[in-house]
DNA sequence: GCCAACGTTGGC
DNA sequence: GCCAACGTTGGC
C-alpha cells in the first residue's frame, strides 16, 4: 500500500466538503508527472493526506482513501468547464482522475510551517524548493512520522 | 532541439 | 499583491 499527499484550495473544495459528500472524483489535475502517478502507482485502498494549499493556514487537515482505480477526467471533454482541454482525444483521453473517500479529519491542522519545522521531514516533497506538484508520495516513514505529531 | 515568453502554483 | 519556481508553448 501506497501513501499520498494530495492538494486543495479549501475555498474550492475543503476537507469539510469531502466530509460531507464522502466520495469525490478528484478532478481538474492537469500535470503530466501527477497524471502518471495516478495510472502507474496509485492504487484503490492507498491512503492519502488532504492538504489545504491557498488560504490562511496552509497544512494537512484529514486523510481518505483512493476509492477507485485512475480513470478519464470528464471535465476536459466538457465545454463550459475552466478544465476543459480541447486537445484531449475522447478514444484517448489525456487526463485522468482517482475517486477519494473521506475518512477523518485530523485532531488538528498540522501546518506547513509545522512540518518544515521537523528535520525529520526534509525529504517529503511538500517541502523541498519549488515542489508545485498537486498529489505527491509519501514514504511510509514520514506517514508515520506526521500521524505521530497529530 | 533550443529557448524566450508566458501562464500557473502557492507561500508569504 | 508579490514573486520564485517551474511547466508549457511556439517560433526558429
Amino acid at each position: 500500500m501506497a501513501y499520498w499527499l494530495m492538494k486543495s484550495e479549501p475555498d474550492v473544495f475543503g476537507i469539510d466538503d469531502l466530509k460531507r459528500v464522502r466520495v469525490e472524483p478528484w478532478d481538474g489535475v492537469r500535470n503530466y508527472q501527477v497524471r502518471n502517478m495516478m495510472r502507474d502507482d496509485m492504487h484503490k485502498g492507498d491512503l492519502a493526506f488532504f492538504y489545504h494549499s491557498n488560504c490562511d493556514e496552509p497544512g494537512i487537515v484529514g486523510i481518505m482513501s483512493i476509492a477507485s482505480q485512475a480513470y478519464a477526467d470528464p471535465t476536459q471533454f466538457d465545454a463550459d468547464s475552466k478544465y476543459y482541454d480541447p486537445k484531449s482525444d475522447p478514444d484517448e483521453p489525456r487526463w485522468l482522475l482517482v475517486d477519494v473517500r473521506y475518512k477523518r479529519k485530523l485532531k488538528r491542522n498540522i501546518s506547513l510551517k509545522e512540518l518544515k519545522s521537523h528535520p525529520e521531514l526534509a525529504e517529503l516533497p511538500l517541502v523541498k524548493r519549488g515542489n508545485r506538484l498537486s498529489v505527491m508520495p509519501v514514504d511510509e516513514r514520514d506517514w508515520e512520522f506526521i500521524l505521530g505529531l497529530e
